[in-house]
DNA sequence: ATCTACGATTGGTTTACATCA
DNA sequence: CCTGATGTAAACCAATCGTAG
């Protein structure tokens, strides 16, 4: 195994998704999501028992231990603080809670597995959003291929390679290899091999739509 | 009755350390 | 003395159980 760094202070969620440089291009609402957030004083578990002694001998039913909320903070504050704990800390927090040293354990092997679960949970979810927008992308993008398309029956704009300003649609011209790469890129959909990666020299002039002028400038400029 | 939260158990893996040939 | 094999304990995790609210 050996995934996970086992001296950790926080779970950092980082998602890695192609296109995106980091993690900081995540929109705002998951980015503020922080399961070492203390939940609210309400959620807190109000019931109050101290019960030692273990019945795990084929006896009576276990009676199952609620912890009081000074104990619950206690132990979230020092889960805060760090994930894991050595077995000092352990004694001590033990200690501290007047509960067993595997009582703090199990919590914070509870606690440990429940917050990943949870950022499991919030990867998910932040995913499917991701999908959806990238299928919304991805629509958006045939439609410009369309427009494209029939801007290529029609008269175009055109911008001159070597300046920005617009040149007469009759002064459109472009070399077989682009012609060619264009209608290829076109009708087999996104490839590794973009127009913009195309060596300048074979561009004599670019077609652009105000959709893509917005997103691409041109190299030429 | 059903659901959820959560403390506890179980079984498997990893790691550090001791012992021995 | 060094080294590799083996055993053991402790800690961890994943999965699950079972109880209380």
């Amino acid at each position: 195994m050996a995934v996970f760094s086992r001296n950790f202070s926080r779970l950092e969620l980082t998602i890695s998704v192609p296109g995106l440089a980091s993690s900081s291009s995540l929109p705002s609402s998951v980015r503020e999501l922080d399961i070492n957030q203390v939940p609210s004083e309400d959620e807190w578990i109000t019931e109050n028992m101290e019960d030692e002694e273990e019945s795990s001998n084929g006896g009576p039913p276990r009676k199952k231990l609620r912890l009081t909320k000074e104990q619950s903070r206690l132990l979230e504050e020092s889960f805060r603080q760090n994930h894991t704990l050595n077995p000092k800390q352990k004694e001590t927090l033990a200690m501290q809670l007047k509960l067993k040293p595997r009582q703090v354990e199990v919590w914070f092997q509870n606690r440990r597995a429940r917050s990943k679960l949870k950022q499991t949970e919030m990867q998910c979810e932040y995913l499917k959003r991701w999908f959806g927008s990238l299928t919304e992308q991805n629509r958006r993008l045939k439609r410009e291929v369309e427009e494209l398309r029939a801007i290529k029956v029609g008269p175009p704009t055109v911008l001159s390679p070597h300046g920005c300003e617009p040149l007469p649609a009759s002064t459109l011209t472009m070399c077989a290899h682009c012609e060619s790469v264009t209608t290829n890129n076109i009708d087999k959909g996104p490839t590794k091999t973009t127009t913009a990666a195309a060596p300048a020299s074979t561009l004599s002039a670019k077609v652009t739509t105000p959709a893509l002028q917005s997103r691409q400038p041109s190299a030429a400029c």
